[in-house]
DNA sequence: ATGAAAGCGCTAACAG
DNA sequence: CTGTTAGCGCTTTCAT
């Protein structure tokens, strides 16, 4: 197992193994067409010299290009704060390594030309994962009228057989709920997130189901919507308090929020978990620094990443078609419960 | 401007402009030894045909790639949490947009063959900017003797003639203790970082700068260290506390020891910042979360993503060599102190 | 099952 | 200043 250097090309390992370059060529690619005998001199001819495939000229010869893409919408990557976004990156990469697929990572902001982004999108990567909270994404439009395999992140808006991954929203929000009314909580109000994303209208949903499934009447007072911003979360929270100061416990649909919705309940005197308890979605860094700490729903963001990958590879495998995965969330008691 | 298709070639180019594939070429790659006229009518059929090189077989021409990989620790994913590296990577990816320089992502683990990484890398990027906490990374000294272009994040332990962009550590300790003595606080202590790490060791020097500006004697007695972990904050914080019961004020070298020593002072009955002032490091969303928010030292990681391109992109120019940046940090005075 | 040959689209000497 | 001519390394018919 030389070394190899970086010129060893298919011209050589043929030479070596005594048989033409259509030949190894079949070999690297695992195509049927060889000779047991054939194929052991290749393996052993590549494993010598320490052949590794140009990618350029496979590329060019083959007009794919072995990589995919993970598209993420710029303001994304202030959104998830982080703790999400890079743990979903660790599993697009962990699931990625093996077959050596490389990834372009590629922030596109909201004014760019989402034509001139797919153009480009198409041009160097054969599949994307997109991470984008947007429906209705231009980008995700212009992508599926080139017909570039994609995989979401999120469930999109009207799944038009489109592949995504995503979070089981709705039945972590529930158990949200259900923990929340186990401890004896009657008067349970809810910081909504914006209803135009999955993540917002499930987690709502799943508010919802819990509250109906133990035998409490919708009651519209205890909901207020924020948009996952700290500051719609404050201006959510003193809503509530002002109309329903009987409310204790809140949910909130993300940490963020919940830490906003704290802030104003020990402001207004109420004390966490003793008056009211508050908790929220995501389990980022933040919910377990807060003071008291915040109890939350997890979701397994590297599992997301994993997740996609697979199905995206399937996919440019000519796979059986859009697939998709909703992963499990898990309920972090902490403090603030 | 029709759209061209993906399929126009240089040929093409070439024969409705009336020139060869070489002009068409030096054109497309902004050559000087071409005529204003042959130029201008290229320039023309270019337009008109939505041209657009095709990467793979100029790669394969010149033997370089075009793309530039950004590599990370995976445990630096973790550790950064993310403000930093979100806004770090939204600088890259800025910086590169204008270029239409493709970005790898490469994660890459400790217990990964750095050989094998480097040599993925060096068939795939033409630069690398490297983030990674750990000085002596073997990935860096693989990278630099198959003398691949790059670029650190963070200043390395022997700068030997190697490029980085770094954030001004020592000023901004100095300037948050300044601070802190600034505000009659007369007993500062500090959770430094691990020495090991160039952020630590910088941070820790600013704090004992400032100390000494003022006139203060330098007290080992108020150091304690940490590895940048809560647990290691917890722990050097109670170890302070026990041991310097009159301290008035301390300078954490990262948000997370901070809101760490934190939550040991508000439990040992210490009020903040009525009896102890808190300041951190890094502005992470954790600070203006925090109970009460914590003052905190900011990084520009935008800036520096940005720099770092520039630099990278100068080298692979062929530009001057190795230069390095400092970007200034800044202080956020919030409630804790 | 294997080899020969023709490109994929672009760049880079080298002539002119 | 511009065209000609070779490849870059790999895949892929098409014969054999």
């Amino acid at each position: 197992m030389v070394d190899g250097g970086p010129n060893v090309t298919l011209e050589e390992v043929a030479r070596v193994a005594g048989v033409s370059r259509a030949t190894v060529s079949r070999v690297v690619n695992d195509q049927p067409r060889v000779g047991p005998q054939a194929r052991a001199s290749v393996r052993r001819a590549i494993e010598e010299l320490g052949y590794e495939p140009n990618r350029a000229a496979r590329s060019l010869a083959t007009r794919r290009t072995g990589a995919v893409g993970l598209v993420v919408g710029e303001s994304e990557t202030r959104v998830f704060g982080e703790p999400f976004f890079g743990a979903l990156v660790r599993g697009v990469s962990e699931a990625l390594g093996p077959s050596g697929t490389p990834l372009l990572l590629s922030l596109v902001r909201r004014d760019e030309a989402p034509r001139a982004t797919v153009r480009y999108l198409g041009a160097h990567v054969d599949g994307v994962l997109l991470v984008s909270a947007h429906e209705q994404d231009p980008v995700l439009s212009h992508l599926l009228a080139a017909e570039v395999p994609t995989v979401l992140a999120g469930r999109p808006a009207r799944g038009a057989g489109l592949a995504y991954v995503d979070a089981d929203n709705l039945g972590g929000a529930r158990r949200a709920v259900e923990h929340l009314l186990a401890a004896g909580r009657r008067t349970v109000a809810t910081v909504a997130g914006p209803q135009d994303l999955s993540a917002g209208r499930d987690r709502l949903a799943g508010y919802r189901e819990a509250l109906a499934a133990a035998g409490h009447a919708a009651d519209p007072e205890l909901e207020e919507y924020g948009d996952f911003s700290a500051a719609s979360a404050e201006a959510a929270m003193n809503r509530l308090v002002a109309r329903r100061p009987d409310l204790d416990a809140v949910f909130a649909a993300s940490d963020v929020m919940a830490l906003a919705a704290l802030g104003v309940l020990t402001r207004a005197g109420r004390r966490v978990p003793g008056d009211v308890a508050v908790v929220g979605f995501d389990d980022s860094p933040l919910a377990a620094c807060s003071n008291p700490p915040l109890t939350s729903v997890h979701q397994p963001a590297e599992e997301m990443g994993r997740a996609m990958v697979g199905i995206l590879l399937d996919l440019l495998a000519g796979g059986a078609g859009p697939r998709s995965t909703i992963v499990s969330t898990q309920l972090v008691v902490r403090g603030s419960t």
